[in-house]
RNA sequence: GCCAGAGUGGCGAAAUGGUAGACGCAGUGGAUUCAAAAUCCACCGGUGGCGACACCGUGCCGGUUCGAGUCCGGCCUCUGGUACCA
C-alpha cells in the first residue's frame, strides 16, 4: 500500500526486551505505594477449574463446556489509577485536539460527584457510614441498604438462613456492569435497625442486590419519594414513601406516582424546612460535622485499575511469595521474569500455573515462590508510544532525553471502541511515567482521531472473528493507489463502514483518467508564462477552481481530516480541466496550473501515480519533495455570483448578478424576477433578508 | 440499565444554521465500433405537468428561527463502551 514505517524502531510488546521495563517500572510502582493486592471477584468455570474473562461467559455459561458459570474470589493485584482521578478530569481540559466525545465519556467514566458521607449508629453502637450525593433529602430516608459483601451484611447472615441464602445468591450474581444494572433489583431485611442521625427514629437496615461494595462505602441511605430505584424497591417491599422535598417552581408533582427527583425545597425536614436543596446541602453537612457524625466528600465513579490475569500470554507480575507468607517484588538482577515458551498447552490451565518448577526461586538465598499471574495486556498497550523513542534502549525503560525530544505524539489513531479503557490507562501510564522522571509531559496524545470501524457482513471486522479482508488481492488487480485512493474515498475516518468492493472500479476510472488528461496535455509542447492579466472568461473560472480547490483540499485534509471530501473536490477540479477548451498558449498555462495542481493535492493519497505525473508535467525534483501549494487569492476573486432569491425561504428563482451589487441592487433585481413576482402578488413585504454573496429571503404576508 | 455516537436517493456519501443529494457506484438512453471492451455525451429522490414549473421529501413527534439534515425538548431503531475481547 505505500506505507512509509522506521523498521528500525519496530518494537513487540511480547518481547522480553520490552516487558522486563513493565514489569520494572511494577515494582517501582510498589515502592511507592502505588500497587496494593485485594480480594477481587472473578468468573469461574467449576468443570475446566479456570477463571473466564467476561467475554467468555454466554448466557451465564462458560463458552467451551456451557457450564454454568460462578463467582469466585481471589486475591489481585491493582493499581492505584484513583489516585490520579482529580488529574485525569481536570487534564481532559488542555486536551484542545480531542474529540468532544471521547472526553465526556472519560469524564462520565470517572464520575466525580460530591456528596456527604454520614454515620447511622447501629444497635450496638457501631456506625454504618453510608455515602450520599443528596443529603438534602436526609429526613426522608426509610431504609439503609448495604451491598452483600459488607461486614454488616456478612454479620446478619450468621444468625438468619434466609439472610444467608440471599448474600450468598448476590456474590454470586455477575461481574458484568450491563448485566448488574439490568437484574431485577432485589432486597432482604437484616432484621437490624440504625439510628437516625437527626431524627433518632429507627431505620431498617436492608441488603439489597444493586448496591456496590467497591462504590463509595457500599452502603447507601434509601429515600423513596426522591430517588427511583429506592422508590420502586420500597413498593415493591411496602416500605414508607416520605416526601421531604417539594419543587421550587409551581410544578405539580404526584409522589403516589412517581420519584420527585429534582432539586427543591424542603418540607416534613424540620429542622431544616424551607430551605432550597442547595442550602440544606450545606446546612445537614455542617450539622453533621459539628456533631463528628460525617462530612462533605468527593467520590469517585472510576475504580482502580486491577491487573492480575490468570492466563499464561502475558508478562509475568514480577511478585514474589515468601515462605513467611510476605510479598516483595522482584529485584531489578531478577529481572526479566520470563514467560517460557517450551511449554504443554492444554488450552485451559495456564502452563505457568501447571508447573510448580517455574514459580520456584529463592529470595536473599531463601526459598520462595513466583507470582504466576500475568499483567492484563492492556499494561503494554499503555506505553508503547513512548517506547518508540528508544526502542533500543538496554538500560533504560525510557530514554527521557529522546522520549521528551518526540513526545507527546502529535497526531494519534485509534477506534472508538478504545475511548475508555486503552486512552484512560494510557494517560494514567504517562503520568506515571512523568512522576517518574522518565517524561516531561502531561498527556501522551496531543491530537485524537477516532477511526470509525470496518464493519462486513454487519459487525466488526476483527482478527478474532476471522472476517477481516485482504486488500492485496485488490492491490495486484488494481495498483496500491486505485485501493488507497478507493478506501479514502468511501467516507470520513471517523465513520464507521461496511466493507464493499463495489466502488472501487471508479477510484481506478479516476486515476486512468487523471493520467490522459496529463499525457495529453504535455503532448501539446512547451507552457508559456503565466499572464493573468491576458485570460479569457473561461481561463480565470478555471484558474478560481484550481484556487479554490487548493484551498478546500488544505482544509480537508489539515483540520477536518475529511479526505473523502478533499478527493471530491480534486474530482471536480479534474472535470472542469477536461470540459475547458484551449483556444491559445495562455489557456495552455492555465491548465499546466491546474493539472500542477490536481497532482500536488493527490499527493498524499496516491503517491506513486504523483511521482510519476510530477515528473511528466516537466518538473526535475520529486513530487514527495514540493512544498504544498499556496493560495493564490487574487484567483479566488469573482465578477459575478449566482444569488439563490427565497420567498418566505422557498427557492423561487436563482439569478447571475454582479458581485459588487449593493444590497438595494440586489432587493431590486430579486424583485423583478418573473417567478419572485408570482408569489409576491397579492401580498405585502414585511421583511427582507440578505446574507451577502448568496442569498436573499424575502419574508411576506 | 447507564455513558457516547449514528439514522439523508437503488448504494457509498455531500451540505462547517442559508439552493438537500456535491463527488462517485449502479442503472437507463445515445455516440463511437463489423462487434465487444474501453472511452465520450445525456438522464438519474417521489408525485403531477408537453413544458415553464408546482407540491412532497433528510427515522418519528413537537419547538426555536426570516430560514433547520444541521440548534433545542421528547421518543424509536441501530452501533460502540460498560472495567477479564483489546
Amino acid at each position: 500500500l505505500g506505507f512509509g514505517y522506521d523498521w528500525q524502531r519496530e518494537l513487540a510488546t511480547c518481547r522480553p526486551e520490552y516487558y522486563r521495563w513493565e514489569q520494572w517500572f511494577f515494582t517501582q510502582l510498589y515502592r511507592k505505594g502505588l500497587v496494593y493486592r485485594k480480594l477481587s471477584t472473578v468468573n469461574w468455570c467449576p468443570h475446566d477449574q479456570t477463571v473466564l474473562a467476561n467475554e467468555q461467559v454466554i448466557d451465564g455459561c462458560c463458552w467451551r463446556c456451557d457450564t454454568r458459570v460462578e463467582q469466585k474470589e481471589i486475591p489481585q493485584w491493582f493499581i492505584k489509577i484513583t489516585d490520579y482521578a482529580e488529574e485525569l478530569l481536570n487534564d481532559l481540559d488542555q486536551l484542545d485536539g480531542w474529540p468532544e466525545q471521547v472526553k465526556t465519556m472519560q469524564r462520565n467514566w470517572i464520575g466525580r460527584s460530591e456528596g456527604v458521607e454520614m454515620d447511622f449508629a447501629v444497635n450496638d453502637g457501631e456506625a454504618l457510614r453510608v455515602y450520599t450525593t443528596r443529603p438534602d433529602t436526609l429526613m426522608g430516608v426509610s431504609y439503609l441498604a448495604v451491598a452483600a459483601a459488607h461486614p454488616l451484611a456478612r454479620q446478619a447472615a450468621n444468625g438468619n438462613a434466609e439472610v444467608a441464602t440471599f448474600v450468598e445468591e448476590c456474590l454470586h450474581a455477575k461481574v458484568a456492569e450491563a448485566d448488574i444494572a439490568t437484574m431485577e433489583k432485589k432486597g432482604i431485611f437484616t432484621g437490624l435497625y440504625a439510628k437516625h442521625p437527626v431524627s433518632g427514629e429507627d431505620v431498617p437496615i436492608w441488603v439489597a442486590n444493586f448496591v456496590l461494595m467497591h462504590y463509595g462505602t457500599g452502603a447507601v441511605m434509601a429515600v423513596p419519594a426522591h430517588d427511583q430505584r429506592d422508590y420502586e424497591f420500597a413498593q415493591k417491599y411496602d416500605l414508607p414513601i416520605k416526601q421531604v422535598i417539594a419543587p421550587a417552581n409551581d410544578d405539580v408533582i404526584d409522589i403516589a406516582k412517581e420519584a420527585f427527583t429534582s432539586k427543591g425545597v424542603l418540607l416534613n425536614s424540620a429542622p431544616f424546612d424551607g430551605l432550597s436543596s442547595q442550602q440544606a446541602f450545606d446546612a445537614i453537612a455542617s450539622w453533621l460535622a459539628e456533631r463528628g457524625l460525617g462530612e462533605r466528600k468527593v467520590n469517585y465513579r472510576l475504580r482502580d485499575w486491577g491487573v492480575s490475569r490468570q492466563r499464561y500470554w502475558g508478562a509475568p507480575i514480577p511478585m514474589i511469595n515468601l515462605e513467611s507468607g510476605e510479598l516483595v517484588p522482584a529485584l531489578e538482577n531478577d529481572l526479566p521474569v520470563r514467560l517460557p515458551e517450551d511449554v504443554v498447552m492444554d488450552g485451559v490451565t495456564s502452563p505457568i500455573k501447571a508447573d510448580p518448577e517455574w514459580a520456584r526461586t529463592s529470595f536473599n538465598g531463601a526459598a520462595a515462590t513466583r507470582e504466576t499471574d500475568t499483567f492484563d495486556t492492556f499494561m503494554e498497550s499503555s506505553w508503547y508510544y513512548a517506547r518508540y523513542c528508544s526502542p533500543d534502549s538496554n538500560n533504560a525503560m525510557l530514554d527521557p532525553a529522546k522520549a521528551n525530544y518526540w513526545l507527546p505524539v502529535d497526531q494519534y489513531i485509534g477506534g472508538i471502541e478504545h475511548a475508555i479503557l486503552h486512552l484512560l490507562y494510557s494517560r494514567f501510564f504517562h503520568k506515571l511515567l512523568r512522576d517518574a522522571g522518565l517524561v516531561s509531559s502531561d498527556e501522551p496524545f496531543k491530537r485524537l482521531l477516532c477511526q470509525g470501524m470496518v464493519l462486513k457482513d454487519g459487525s466488526k471486522m476483527s482478527k478474532s472473528k476471522g472476517n477481516t479482508v485482504d486488500p492485496q488481492e485488490l492491490i495486484e488487480q488494481y495498483g496500491a493507489d486505485t485501493v488507497r485512493l478507493f478506501i479514502m474515498f468511501a467516507a470520513p475516518p471517523e465513520q464507521s463502514l461496511e466493507w464493499n468492493d463495489a466502488g472501487v472500479e471508479g477510484a481506478n476510472r479516476f486515476l486512468k483518467r487523471l493520467w490522459r488528461l496529463v499525457s495529453e496535455h504535455v503532448e501539446q509542447g512547451p507552457v508559456a508564462t503565466l499572464n493573468t492579466a491576458l485570460l479569457s472568461d473561461d481561463a480565470r473560472a478555471l484558474r478560481r477552481k484550481t484556487h479554490e480547490t487548493i484551498a478546500k483540499v488544505s482544509d480537508d485534509m489539515s483540520r477536518r481530516l475529511t479526505f473523502n471530501t478533499a478527493i471530491a473536490a480534486v474530482m471536480e477540479l479534474c472535470n472542469d480541466i477536461s470540459r475547458f477548451e484551449i483556444a491559445n498558449q495562455q489557456d495552455h498555462a492555465v491548465r499546466h496550473e491546474a493539472l500542477n495542481s490536481a497532482v500536488l493535492l493527490l499527493a498524499p493519497m496516491v503517491p506513486h501515480i504523483s511521482h510519476s505525473l510530477w515528473l511528466a508535467l516537466g518538473h526535475e525534483s520529486a513530487v514527495v519533495n514540493q512544498p504544498w501549494p499556496a493560495v493564490d487569492d487574487s484567483a479566488l476573486v469573482r465578477d459575478s455570483i449566482e444569488l439563490v432569491v427565497q420567498v418566505n425561504g422557498k427557492v423561487r428563482a436563482k439569478l447571475d448578478v454582479p458581485a459588487s451589487l449593493d444590497r438595494d441592487g440586489i432587493e431590486k433585481h430579486a424583485m423583478s424576477a418573473p417567478n419572485v413576482q408570482r408569489f409576491l402578488e397579492g401580498v405585502t413585504v414585511r421583511k427582507v433578508i440578505v446574507v451577502p454573496g448568496k442569498l436573499i429571503n424575502i419574508v411576506a404576508s
